[in-house]
DNA sequence: TCAACACTTTTGACTTAGTACAAAATGTGC
DNA sequence: GCACATTTTGTACTAAGTCAAAAGTGTTGA
């Protein structure tokens, strides 16, 4: 039925199909339907933000269903739980390794490139006597809409 | 009234009551108290955490306050909000800069140090075009107690 | 292709985290 | 010690995440 929407809608999900499958979890509808959706909106989205971009194109997934999904998808490596910082946890697609720049002003949240690219990028001191497998940058500022709104102030 | 509680607790009240007046925020009980709360106990604790002991403690505080009061010493630099992922915020004394490792098992959150010790210690690439003032790192793995248990898993 | 079965989703209620606002209380400068 | 602005308190509310049991669905093997 969905196939029939949008062709880019159904070339998604037979991609996430696929992707799911090879991660070796079940292709149900809705993490193919959260999966596809990612892969297609990007960015950084909370699980309500989710529930509401799908029901807006007519799939109706209960949030728990969705809480689950990026569960199950983020233990088969196939999204990864954007840090950056307290709050709500914000998911995205898991291609490449990279941290986070947060505005402090306005909360948006830009990718920045990781140098490494892949996972444990930074290593820990020695002392901390345990196996490291990420370490996730947050940089935190003023982004460029909001950097020249208070630099008026500071410069009175 | 609490000095006659313990003596330790009132020279920490003290002290707090002093470096409040000297960041330019106004000393009140409850300031005073998650102040000195969280230099005495030390550690990364929760608004709800901090209302629970200084309730044990004998001081009856809101946790509506205890959430204005951990904002304000924020903005003062007094006490830092520890980046450790989506959930609820943890507070901390504000002494010297620092990362934090959060093992992936037990939740169990560590200091790491930071080789430069002050605020902009990684530079984000140049692209970002916009005033970066922290950089904050968050190690993720398995502490000393959690790796034994599930690197078995890993070996069968 | 179909049936069986385990794995997922759904549902609704519940806990926890954080926010809003108005009234009462309190710290500080004079 | 007073006046006044700043804070705290109390209550109610929204948002975020969890639990558990029943219903439903994807996959495997025949």
């Amino acid at each position: 039925m969905s196939s029939r929407r949008d062709p880019d809608t159904s070339r998604f999900e037979n991609l996430a199909r696929r992707r799911l499958r090879e991660a070796g979890v079940r292709a149900t509808r809705p993490r193919v339907l959260v999966y596809s959706l990612l892969h297609s909106v990007g960015g950084h989205r909370s699980v309500d933000q989710i529930v509401k971009l799908l029901g807006e194109r007519g799939h109706r997934v209960q949030r728990m269903s969705v809480y689950n999904v990026v569960a199950d998808l983020q233990a088969a490596s196939l999204v990864m739980c954007a840090d950056v910082g307290p709050g709500r946890a914000l998911y995205e697609v898991n291609d490449r390794w990279h941290h986070h720049f947060v505005c402090r002003a306005c909360g948006r949240v830009e990718d920045v490139e990781c140098l490494e690219g892949r996972k444990p990028c930074l290593s820990p001191p020695e002392s901390l006597a345990a196996q490291v497998d990420e370490a996730q940058v947050i940089f935190r500022g003023l982004c460029v809409d909001c950097a020249p709104a208070s630099r008026k102030s500071s410069y009175s």
